[in-house]
DNA sequence: TTGAATCAACTCATATATGCGCTATTTTTA
DNA sequence: TAAAAATAGCGCATATATGAGTTGATTCAA
């Protein structure tokens, strides 16, 4: 069979320009919830999101939009600006 | 003719359950552009984003991810942290 | 006025974030 | 070890962010 290159469903193979800030992103907001003793569950119901869609931030799969951002901040009881304080 | 009520282009009735904050980041950014005297362009330039996504974000029409913001904020030589520092 | 620069406001295609449900695996706890 | 809790990792549908154009309006300068 015939490798195609360009395979749509990409399988580790072809990443976001930016997975370096996601994963990085991803391992902050991990730290963070951890350090409050919360489970993805927890913050998922908190901030009125998907448990899923925490995962997916987590371990850096999504490129996650200003909205959702700020509803993690709200769940975990702190300011956008110290969320995406990182790196 | 019947009114559409769910209208799937939406005009100006239906917003983003967050709408005021992408209009609030909207106008946050721009102050910040134009205190560094860029236009949309030379900032969309330096990003290497398209020109209408800058005026889409300026204008609070689309909640923009956090690797757009990080471009951004390199662009404008800051910090991600203080691209989101508004409100 | 004329032209240039800037920005608003659209169209369109494509990639992907979100939201939801489900199962499998891993980790923790009793 | 066994059960429970937590997380990973799917699949799928829908909404929307991104990217690349175009046109028109506005502002400002020559």
């Amino acid at each position: 069979m015939i490798q195609n290159v360009c395979d749509s469903d990409f399988g580790s193979v072809i990443k976001n320009r930016n997975q370096e800030l996601l994963d990085s992103f991803g391992s902050h907001l991990r730290k963070l919830r951890k350090h409050r003793g919360m489970s993805q569950e927890e913050l998922a119901y908190e901030a009125d999101i998907p448990i899923s869609q925490v995962g997916r931030i987590e371990r850096g799969e999504i490129n996650v939009t200003i909205s959702t951002l700020y509803l993690i901040a709200k769940a975990m009881n702190m300011e956008l600006k110290d969320l995406v304080n990182f790196r």
